[in-house]
DNA sequence: GAAGTTATTATACACTTGAATAATAGCAGC
DNA sequence: GCTGCTATTATTCAAGTGTATAATAACTTC
């Protein structure tokens, strides 16, 4: 009767693990299905693991979303050029995998769905949302500018909710029934939707 | 010692008793609050009497998700009036009250999330959501032709995608954090989107 | 290589879960 | 009122839940 050989990870990586574990859990199995348990066995170690490195499961699960937040918007945050550049980029990078795949939207909307039930989980999203929004407003504020067509904040604001609407509003129907579309089809509505709501081209 | 005594409901009543109990319970625990037990007391019946009605728990469940979905697509749907008087409803009722609040969009997100688990509420929401566009995609080609620009049904179908994405990403946006949008903002929003994406005026 | 630290396993606990079953009481028809 | 049907309650069950605890083995330090 001997116990199971194991392997004492580095901190950093057995916390990333175990979060990873617990996006597998959610996205496969629902909110439902991602028990200590079954995120142990897909982390490779056993149930009581969690607790030694989460003071509850329900804290982990609150990391957990964090990072899917973070996945979710450091792509788009992070695009670089010319202001035009930079716009076509962020609507095409949400738009397409890996941020537009079906495990992200289902973790998102796990999370979605907890908010009012847990306010952690609102204040992350809240946050995330306006960090995502801001940084598009920012971007079309330089993207008006550089076409000699400077705005104010407010105007820039509303066309920055605008947008956001539009991108998450195609992102969930692409992730979630991409087979209605034609290859690219979204993307090329999207640039078409953004060209319009500016009255200005976005590619040349 | 005696039993409680009770009242011998009608099939129907009960029925949609028991599903109103059920989103009662996701909405305000999620769906792991949604126990047989918790959905029992909301309706004011024990646990055994769910399996008397449902073949399962999880049946239960998306009978209620059906009933969801309807509740969300059947009023904008409805809508009545001229071309122009109906696309504008259209907007509004999706971001107005009671389409648009925190109640809806945790239910709509708690079984997005389930989607990916569960094949049958995959083709629920197909099946609404084509229903909702193409309603959609028929109110703009009225709108259109009565403003002596009729389109093919191509340009109507892009134009319904686009304009659907938005205003299911405004109406997340303000269930989810209505307080960070003005008083009406969001219709205001959306309506001038429309009409930069449609290159018409909708409000005369 | 011995000693010490602690990440990890193993096990146990109290509780909740969906479901099955048998008893019973509400109500319709006579 | 009595009878019969069945919607409803009450109880039970096995399986699964998050967490607490103690034993242990992997690795570090000297």
């Amino acid at each position: 009767m001997s116990r199971r050989s194991f392997y004492r990870a580095p901190e950093g990586e057995r916390r990333q693990d175990l979060i990873e574990a617990t996006l597998d859990c959610i996205s496969e199995l629902g909110l439902k299905g991602a028990t200590v348990r079954q995120i142990a066995v897909r982390a490779g170690v056993t149930a009581g693991l969690v607790r030694h490195y989460f003071e509850s499961k329900d804290q982990m699960i609150a990391e957990a979303y964090r990072s899917v937040i973070a996945s979710l918007t450091d792509k788009a945050k992070n695009v670089e050029g010319d202001p035009a550049t930079r716009l076509k980029d962020f609507i095409a990078i949400n738009l397409t995998e890996p941020v537009a795949d079906s495990r992200s939207v289902s973790l998102w909307a796990a999370f979605i769905s907890q908010v009012r039930v847990d306010p952690a989980l609102a204040e992350i999203h809240r946050e995330g949302y306006l960090a995502f929004r801001n940084a598009l407003q920012d971007l079309l504020g330089d993207f008006l500018a550089a076409k000699g067509r400077p705005a104010s904040t407010e105007v820039c604001r509303r066309h920055a909710i605008a947008i956001n609407g539009l991108v998450d509003g195609l992102w969930i129907e692409g992730c979630l029934a991409g087979d209605l579309f034609r290859e690219g089809e979204l993307i090329s509505i999207a640039m078409a939707a953004v060209e319009a709501l500016l009255d200005l081209p976005v590619e040349e």
